[in-house]
DNA sequence: TGTACATCAGTGAACGCGCGTTCACTGATGTAC
DNA sequence: TGTACATCAGTGAACGCGCGTTCACTGATGTAC
């Protein structure tokens, strides 16, 4: 790699870095090109050198998140493969529910809706991965049940965690601990996967 | 009422009426001064007569649906008081879902980050009337589980539902048919319930 | 009933700000010979 | 190795637009006498 693309690089991750940080701090709500530039020390024209748009910056923010989150449960899986199944997904949940509880912003920006629409089929692919993680564990417990069949119960058991997770930590209802809803998680995950 | 008040009450929910309708087909990312002083034939100070500001405004278009939501659930209430707790759960769960389905735009407006931080008490409470519904129900089937377990137990049941009907319709993992939906919750109903 | 005054909703031009995006220009890095 | 040219990232002022909010003014409704 030559100096103009290792010095390219850099600087693409240092925009995503500042634009990281700002989302973590303020909300996807609050990102904004000047002052991506101002944090990552460039100008404004530079990050359209490196993304196309304000929402191309954005996706590439979420695509980091997800690709976070991923090693996230990597780790878990590593560290937790003695168990049962339901014991796996418990500990998948409660790394999810971490990782939303000790990165709210970046996470809730993944489900925002003022992304762009539709998604760019190559964000929907860094969804999908993750949610195959899932689905992938559950599948081992039900291995005589048709892929559609097994896909839509793997949908239904990620979407209540996410869920759980999500109005736990927004105020509507006022937040839950991260403890009390992983509790919550753990009491319904064995009646989930029956 | 004299002719002022009334007049004043008409306005107000002629204005009402106009954001709620933007809401509706555009996203509440979309809701402006201007396009709802257009749409409802006053200018735009007027609109600053009878809302603080346009955060209230939305927060009222959203207390509404709040209400009309609540509505749809008592019309499932009503003509369904034979069944099981389980079964007159999955109705008001599946009146959730229709009515997200069939106003998509101003049920997620209820959840959207955008709005106002923190909440007005007010409208938090508009909220948790509605959860209320729900976790009286549930109540019925614990009976001497105590309170605040019970009220746990309503929110974990509230927001698994939420997140089914949430992510199910996002375009995350691609959108799925309500009646999908709608079946999968059927399934896990009782199990969320034991 | 009539008159004078007060109150208050409605008006829309204007203010001001935030912010995405562009572009002519600069200077450094790469390349051809 | 040196020279001339091409390529390309960086710069930041400037453009343009959307949009929330204000305000001096108008006219209608209510009130006091």
């Amino acid at each position: 790699m030559g100096v103009r693309e290792e010095a390219n690089e850099r600087r693409r991750n240092d925009i995503l870095d500042a634009a990281e940080r700002i989302v973590a701090e303020k909300g996807i709500g609050h990102l904004n090109i000047r002052d991506v530039a101002r944090a990552s020390g460039c100008s404004v024209g530079t990050i359209y050198t490196h993304f196309a748009d304000l929402d191309g910056l954005a996706l590439h923010v979420n695509a980091r998140t997800l690709a976070r989150l991923a090693a996230a449960l990597d780790d878990v899986e590593r560290h937790d493969q003695g168990g049962d199944i339901a014991g796996q997904l418990c500990a998948m949940a409660g790394a999810y529910m971490d990782f939303a509880a000790g990165n709210y912003h970046v996470w809730s920006a993944l489900f925002e809706h003022r992304m762009p629409q539709p998604l760019p089929e190559w964000h929907r692919e860094d969804h999908f991965r993750l949610f195959r993680r899932i689905a992938g564990k559950l599948r081992t417990l039900h291995p005589n049940l048709p892929d559609d069949e097994a896909f839509l119960r793997a949908r239904t058991l990620y979407a209540a965690i996410h869920g759980i997770v999500s109005l736990g930590m927004a105020d509507r209802l006022g937040r839950l601990p991260a403890e009390t809803l992983k509790a919550e998680i753990r009491r319904i995950m064995p009646n989930l996967l029956s």
